[in-house]
DNA sequence: GGCCGATATGCAGGCAGGTCAATGCTCTTG
DNA sequence: CAAGAGCATTGACCTGCCTGCATATCGGCC
């Protein structure tokens, strides 16, 4: 299918409404619950913390599998998923393949999660 | 099932690892998971996202099916679900129930997520 | 007390998603 | 070139989730 993949930097764009003022739209609500979605798994919130906190900040499959306790099969699959979210890239280095966090993508998510802030039409009650 | 339900509330002490330093326990991914797979739904996006916005901060079941273009029952399902994350709070008056956002419910799980914010261990490489 | 409107709950059908075993692919090494 | 290591992909199984229909529950009103 489809798959996210650049749902991510279309959030980054200012069209979207984030969780704040006007009432989110249809388009716009599938989106950021695709990136969330990909987001909301133990196995995967855990990849990133992993590869995030990580001698380089990249890590190879095979040292994932084992912290994870997962085959190596579904790890690929999750790190794919991720990747096509738009949070980690992925750099092939001879036989293996280092992952990396995106640098500002978990930070875009938060942003547009985060608070009303005050926008303008709202008024403070 | 057991369900959230205070998972949040979990969260919300220090001793949780946000997707920040050290990698990440695997209950605290379990909570964490928990909630966002709650927000992981566009239907939940934007059911939070017209609460939010409604004249006082808060509606009914009522004022949510229209919009949504889904039926009561499915509404309904919703709302128990963000309210179960900790997301939403309801109060009854009368026949109606009302539903607001949990003030700073979302703002919490913005900060689990955002920041690697160089902590101490990381050199800038 | 009985009826009606607003919500919640049970149930069931259909689809998406997580996991693993087996297999294919690519690059390295002998 | 042959063998092997590291990953990705496929297929299958099983679970969980979204949705609607039907029904139960609760509060107000005649």
């Amino acid at each position: 299918m489809d798959y996210v993949g650049t749902a991510l930097a279309e959030m980054t764009m200012p069209q979207i409404s984030p969780l704040a003022g006007e009432p989110i739209e249809r388009a716009d609500a599938e989106r950021l619950a695709g990136v969330l979605k990909a987001l909301a798994d133990p196995a995967r919130l855990r990849l990133l913390s992993l590869i995030q906190s990580a001698p380089e900040g990249e890590a190879c499959v095979c040292d994932l599998t084992a912290p994870l306790g997962l085959s190596q099969p579904t790890v690929s699959h999750h790190l794919r998923i991720l990747t096509e979210a738009g949070l980690l890239e992925r750099e092939k280095r001879g036989v293996w393949a280092y992952y990396r966090l995106v640098p500002t993508a978990i930070a875009t998510i938060a942003d547009l999660l985060t608070p009303p802030r005050k926008r303008a039409t709202k008024k403070a009650r």
